[in-house]
This record gives structure tokens, sequence and C-alpha cells, in this order.
DNA sequence: CCTATTTTAGAACGAATATTCTATAATGCT
DNA sequence: AGCATTATAGAATATTCGTTCTAAAATAGG
């Protein structure tokens, strides 16, 4: 009965996270939105209220595309193997642009509290898993000591990875930094 | 021979690094900077040439203070001790804002070479003094691993206690971070 | 093939941005 | 006291920002 659609969301969401991911979100213009996602102003501001909106359904789709693929090397792969296959899907690449979540809590103080709380609960999430994770290595035997702290060293060294990798792309700095601290799990 | 100047170029400069610290580059506003450091418009201009170059200078400001209270706890308390002492001077309050460097790395892409150079510097100069530490420690019979892997390893555990502050002020969380990473140190 | 409905294209808007200009104020030297 | 010099106050500027408006385009049903 009206005019079909022409912009495909999964893809306007792919890109704007790609945009926000590489300059911030203060950093992104609504010009640069516009050019990227091919999606028009007005498309935009009826689809996602306004750029904090389309921000916060970025941080939804990396939360989503990130959680799914991340926990489930965690659930598939019982005790200290997961951990060590979860923490190796973590790399250096040429165009590394760090952790978006970490990147915009890193960023300012924050805009709404809703937006500031798709991170917080990722990271919540994550370290919940490793830290089941690091219980089943307990029962197994790989691993002796407290699987809360333990937990938390891993998630506070993956945030630490993701801000070293903004200036060094050492692959062999990575490559270190697992490998000592997959050591503790012991 | 001229009209004195009114504003304390220390204070200036603590007040600008303070108001960066809290809302990032992109956060401040001209008008910020006016009203926090007392300066002129004009004279913050002829001063600093742009934002960015008070952004710049703020960064060096951050980097002095810092770099002389930080790496002499290292340099005074050879081995082990230095480290530990080291570690201990990071702390989450209530007002925490992280650290300015890590903040400004993940904020985005970067301004100028020579402003991304400033906290790249003062990163590897902490990874280096506590690799010299390390060595020491070894020399001490306080540690058996790789220095250098070790120093690394601690740098991105500092990076990462940054982030991990931003959104949990937890002081038991960054009890159980630092206790766990220092058992390491053996 | 006209109308109702929704999407698009992109011009237009006011507010906010970084920067510069003009005028005035405060000193030291002669 | 008057002049040269530099600092200040804050108005003015041009640009860019996020947001909204107007008009045209594309469909389905009558």
């Amino acid at each position: 009965m009206a005019r079909p659609v022409e912009y495909d969301l999964n893809k306007v969401l792919d890109n704007a996270m790609d945009i926000f991911w590489k300059k911030g979100y203060s950093g992104v213009s609504m010009a640069d939105i516009v050019e990227h996602t091919g999606l028009n102003r007005r498309t935009m501001y009826s689809l996602f209220k306004d750029k904090e909106g389309l921000f916060r359904d970025s941080l939804d789709h990396y939360f989503i595309k990130l959680s799914s693929a991340k926990l489930a090397v965690l659930k598939n792969n019982p005790g200290k193997k997961g951990i060590e296959l979860f923490v190796g899907t973590f790399k250096f690449t040429n165009d590394f642009k760090g952790c978006l979540f970490s990147n915009s809590i890193c960023e300012k103080d924050f805009l709404q509290t809703k937006t500031f709380d798709i991170p917080k609960e990722y990271f919540i999430s994550i370290r919940k898993r490793m830290e089941e994770n690091l219980v089943q290595a307990k029962e197994l035997g790989e691993f002796s000591g407290d699987p809360r702290a333990m937990a938390l060293t891993l998630l506070t060294v993956i945030h630490g990875f993701h801000v070293y990798g903004k200036y060094n792309h050492s692959k062999d700095d990575s490559d270190a930094i697992f490998k000592n601290v997959l050591s503790m799990i012991r």
C-alpha cells in the first residue's frame, strides 16, 4: 500500500557500528552516518529517534554479534579449554580498532544510562561465564584458585589487551600477554 | 613594559587536564575551556595555537606529574617490592575517571601523531621501568619468569584496571585483581 | 488512474562549534 | 604624562552540528 523500504536494517547497523567503532560517538557526524549507512536523514530519525538512538542500537548489534560468537566458545568447551579458546579469539590485526564497548566507556562519562548499561551488561555476562568455566576447571582438577578473582583478572586483561592494541599491534606481545595470563590457571 | 599576565600556567594546565580527563577531547568545548581555566579566548590561542595544542600540553602536563610520581616508586624500591608499591598506587575512587592516556587512546584514531605519541611514550617508559625491576627481582631470587612478558602483562592489567574502573568502582574487585596478578611474580 | 500511504531526496533550520577581531586595560620606559 | 607593548574582555565570524521540513517518488487498493 505504501512505498517499500530500500535499506537493509542489518547492513545499516553493520555500517553504523563500524563507523562508531572507528571514530567514537562524538567523532561521528550525521554526515558520516548518512554517507556510510546510505540511509536517508529522515529515515534515520524515524527508525532510531536520534543519533544516540542509532548508537544504542549499534551497541546492541555489537552485543548480539559478539555475545553469541564469544560466549558459545566458553559454553561449548568446559573448563580451562574453553577459557583458552575464548582468549584465543582475541587477536591484533592491522586495522585493529579495539573493543567498541571499551572505547565507548572510555570516551565519556556518559550519555543516557541506558546506553551506558549495554557494555556493562556484556562485560558482566562475560565475566560470569568465565567464572562458570573456572568452577568447571576446579572440578576437573585443572585449577585450584578463586574462580571469581580469576575471572575478574581475565576480564581486566581483555580490557587492557584492547587498549594496548590501539597503540601497538605486535602479534608477539599479544601472544606473550595471553600465554602469561593463561599460565595462572593451574 | 607591557601588561602583566593574570593566569598561572600551572593552574591553567591542571584545570585543562581535568576537564579533558572528565569529558574527553571531543566532549570539551571552547566554552568549557574558558570557563574552567579562567583563560581568555585570545590568550588561549596565543599560548597554545589551538584546541589540540592545549590538549597536547595537557597530556604533557599529565605525563610530567605522573611520570615523576609513579616511576620514582619503582626506582626507589628495587625488585618485587617496587612493583607491589607501584601497583598499590592505583586505586578506585568515587570520582574515578580512568587514565587520561588510556581514555584518549580509546577515544579516537587520532588527531596528529605527535599528540598520539605522548601516551605511547609514557606507557613504554612504564613498561621498561617495570622490566628493570623484574630483572632486579630475578637477581634477588624473587622471580623466575620472563621479565619482558611479565612487564607487558602488568602494563596490560593496568590498562584494563582503568577501563574496568570506569563502570565499576568496587574496591574489593580492585584488590582482587592486583592481588591475583602480583601472585604471578614468583 | 487516482488516491492513500509511506519512503526518499535533499534543502533549510537554529544552535553550537572553533577561531578571530575590535576595543580597552595595565604595565615599564622615557 | 605619554608612548609602546602586551593582556584581557567579549562581540563577531564562518563553519559545522544535529534535527526538521518540503516536495517528489513509489507502491497497493479502489
